[in-house]
DNA sequence: GCGACAG
DNA sequence: ATCTTGTCGC
């Protein structure tokens, strides 16, 4: 499956470099309505460290029958070491080589980690969005840039904004009661209420579905190949 | 200058 | 991110 790059640049630059090319890609970042209500199939993207290798992990989740349809993933050499605010330069790569091993092209992908909430609003999920100029959703667990609007309440589905610089860069999610949010920020071409929407539509536990899947797929080393059985005669048979 | 700092 | 047992609570 295709997934043609757009604004492509190289991976392996120094760290002034690395920044000039997130000032130059913040400009590409669309916000546009997803219709949330009627996505059916979510990406879920993540990436394990083990060593000195990096192994990122692709699923599909088909939100109607609640379960992981389609998954691709991809190894390889750890890049550059991990620096605050550069985390696409060390992930993307291994990401790019997952995603053609997918059957299912995702409507939406949800990245681990942040969208615009980042220094130069050029997240990880932002990052990827825009090469792929594919929908993209950021989805932190802790946060890098910004404070919030005011206290988040206990209660699953209350959410902030989380500010910085007098602007409005993602929102504190309380996905389940009495647990610690998560950050969410537009990646590309999704609005935040409607990134908001979606993330609270696939979560049951902290984190969504399709990310807790991609998750335990991106640690299971050594394995590249759909799940058995799962996709690929049924999606002959459309 | 000092502290903070996704995964 | 990863190294890791038990433990508290629904």
């Amino acid at each position: 499956m295709e997934w043609p790059l757009h604004h492509a640049h190289p991976w392996d630059l120094p760290e002034d470099q690395a920044r000039a090319v997130q000032q130059h890609l913040r400009h590409y970042v669309r916000a546009e309505p997803l219709a949330w209500q009627q996505v059916r199939w979510v990406g879920g993207v993540d990436v394990s460290v083990r060593g000195d290798q990096l192994r990122a992990g692709i699923v599909v989740y088909d939100c109607a029958q609640g379960r992981v349809v389609d998954r691709a993933a991809a190894e390889g050499p750890e890049p550059i070491p991990y620096k605050p605010g550069f985390l696409s330069f060390r992930e993307i790569p291994r990401i790019l080589d997952a995603l053609p091993r997918l059957h299912r092209r995702p409507e939406v992908l949800l990245v681990d980690g942040h969208g615009i909430a980042h220094p130069r609003h050029m997240g990880i999920a932002a990052h990827l969005g825009v090469l792929l100029d594919w929908p993209t959703v950021g989805v932190a667990k802790s946060p890098l840039v910004g404070h919030f609007a005011r206290p988040l309440k206990p209660e699953r589905g209350d959410a902030v904004p989380v500010l910085w610089r007098g602007q409005t860069l993602g929102m504190a999610v309380r996905t389940r009661t009495d647990v610690k949010p998560v950050w969410v920020s537009i990646g590309h071409r999704v609005t935040l209420p409607d990134a908001v929407a979606l993330v609270l539509r696939c979560s049951r536990y902290r984190l969504p579905e399709p990310i807790r899947a991609a998750h335990r797929w991106a640690a299971q080393w050594g394995v590249f190949d759909v799940p058995d059985g799962e996709d690929e005669t049924a999606d002959e048979r459309g």
